[in-house]
DNA sequence: AAGCTTGTTCATTTTTTTCTAAACAAGCTA
DNA sequence: TAGCTTGTTTAGAAAAAAATGAACAAGCTT
C-alpha cells in the first residue's frame, strides 16, 4: 500500500523513513483518541485523524506522509490542514533545502482552547449579542403583549442576557487559568 | 396553517390560545439564537428550535403546540424532547386534570452546562483516560522504538495526560463558578 | 371492549456533510 | 520552456445525519 517515493536530489537525502511497527500501533491509538475528541467537538472525523497523526509523530510530517498514513485523499488533507492551521492546532515547520511543508502540532492546551474560542465561540457570542438587543427592544415596545406574559418574557430575556455576560466573562478567563 | 384543535372535555377548557403576533415575532428571534447555539454545540437544528420555542413561551407548552409552531414532525419533536430532557434542559410541568405533558425550560446556566458536561464531555474523558493508559504502556514497553523518538513520544503522551487532568479538574469547577 | 387522545418507535426518505478525484496553479529544475 | 513536484480548488460521489410519517403502544372514557 505504501508507495515508495522518489528523492528529489542527492544533496537532500530523504529521511522520510517508515514508522516502526510499534510506532504505528501507538499512532493508531492516538488517532483514536483524537477522532473521538473530534466527535465531541463536532468537527469532521478526518480533522481528528490528521491532528492525531501529526501529534503522534516524533518529527514533523509532510503532506504526502499524512495522506499515505491515513489513506485520505489529498483534498481532505489539504482542507483539514487548513482548518487546523486556522485554529492554530498545527504549525508548519521549515526544513532547509526542502520545498515541501512539514507539519507539527501545537501542544499547549491553552493555545488550542484559545483557537476554538476565537474561531467557533466568539463569533456566535457576538451575533447573539446583536440579536438579543433586538429582541429586548421588541419586548419593551411590546405591542399587543398581555401584561403577565410580558413580565415572564422580560425575565427570560434577562436570563439570556446574563448567560451571555457570564460566558463573555468566563470563557476568556479559562485560557488564562490553563497557563 | 395553524390547525384549530378540538377540546377534550368541558371541564378542562382549552386555554391553549394562539400566541399574539408580537409574541410570535419574539419567539422567532429567540429560536434563531438557539438554532445558532445548537450549531456551535454540534447538536441538530431541531433541538435548538425546540428549546427555543419552549424558552420563548411565557407558559409551558404541550407536545402538540411545539409540533404546530415549528412545523416539525411528531417524530422529530419526540426525539428532540427526549434529548433535551436527558440534558436537563427541559422539564415536564404537571397540569392538574390534563393528561398531556407540558414542557418548560431549565433556565439556570449552571444546570445546562452541568448537563452538557455529564452527557457529552465526561464520557469522552473517561474513555480517553483508559486509552491513554494503554498507549503509555505501549511506549514504556517500547519494542523497536528508536531512543530519540521514544523521548519525544513520551513527552507528547505526558502532554496529553496533562490536558486530561486539567480538563477533569477545571470543567467541574466551571459549573461551580456559574452559580 | 371500542374508540379517543397522547406520545413513541423505527424503517424510509430527505438533506447535509464529508470525501474524493481530476483539473489546475505555482514554483522548481534542467 | 517542458517537465517535475507540491499543494489547492471544486464538481460530484459517497456517506452520515436528521426528519418524516405510518404503525404502534398505553392509557383514558364511555
Amino acid at each position: 500500500m505504501a508507495k515508495s517515493y522518489p528523492m528529489r536530489s542527492t544533496e537532500s537525502p530523504q529521511v522520510t523513513n517508515e514508522p516502526s511497527e510499534s510506532q504505528r500501533a501507538i499512532q493508531a491509538q492516538c488517532i483514536e483518541i483524537f477522532v473521538s475528541a473530534a466527535a465531541v467537538l463536532g468537527v469532521p472525523r478526518s480533522i481528528g485523524e490528521i491532528y492525531g497523526v501529526i501529534f503522534a509523530a516524533p518529527r514533523p510530517l509532510t503532506f504526502q506522509e499524512i495522506v499515505e498514513r491515513l489513506n485520505l485523499s489529498k483534498g481532505s488533507v489539504s482542507q483539514g490542514l487548513r482548518a487546523l492551521r486556522s485554529l492554530g492546532a498545527v504549525r508548519t515547520a521549515y526544513v532547509p533545502g526542502d520545498r515541501r511543508d512539514y507539519f507539527e502540532p501545537e501542544t499547549e492546551l491553552r493555545n488550542l482552547v484559545a483557537g476554538l474560542l476565537r474561531d467557533r465561540i466568539n463569533p456566535h457570542l457576538e451575533q447573539a449579542k446583536d440579536r438579543l438587543t433586538r429582541v429586548q427592544q421588541q419586548v419593551t415596545d411590546g405591542g399587543g403583549l398581555n401584561a403577565d406574559e410580558a413580565v415572564v418574557l422580560r425575565a427570560r430575556l434577562a436570563k439570556l442576557e446574563s448567560w451571555r455576560k457570564k460566558s463573555a466573562l468566563f470563557l476568556p478567563l479559562i485560557t488564562k487559568v490553563l497557563g
